[in-house]
DNA sequence: ACGACGGCCCTCG
DNA sequence: ACGAGGGCCGTCG
């Protein structure tokens, strides 16, 4: 793992349940304001996933876009969804209903 | 060392 | 509200 994955991972990790945050925010909280397009790179890479290790893993699914879209999910954006409604987080069309009120960081 | 590519972002029409 | 274009950063071949 690079230092980079693990400064995001460690973030990524404190996002509660039924909460979110984006790509840029986590970023910049990463001390790399600008890198969201990395950030999405080392959530894809990362090793522990949430959905299949379980809550021990890193809930890459609680990070979205922006602008209040999902962005993507190595495990199938399908899945993204199940596993944010399964925690509250409403979904409406493409987007998170609320995005902002429930936005993190 | 180098080029290519992403789970992106922001600014304009 | 919505798409197009250009920029940016870390990784992997």
């Amino acid at each position: 793992m690079t230092k980079f994955q693990e400064k995001i991972c460690k973030i990524v990790k404190k996002i509660p349940r039924g909460k979110v945050s984006t790509y840029a925010r986590v970023a910049r909280a990463a001390g790399s304001p600008g890198a969201a397009r990395a950030v999405g790179n080392a959530m894809k890479k990362n090793d522990r996933p949430y959905y299949k290790v379980g809550s021990k893993g890193i809930p890459c699914h609680r990070v979205v876009k922006s602008d209040g879209s999902l962005g993507g999910f190595s495990g199938g954006l399908k899945r993204k969804i199940e596993l944010l409604e399964r925690e509250g987080v409403e979904i409406r069309g493409s987007k998170i209903a609320d995005f902002k009120r429930i936005l993190v960081i």
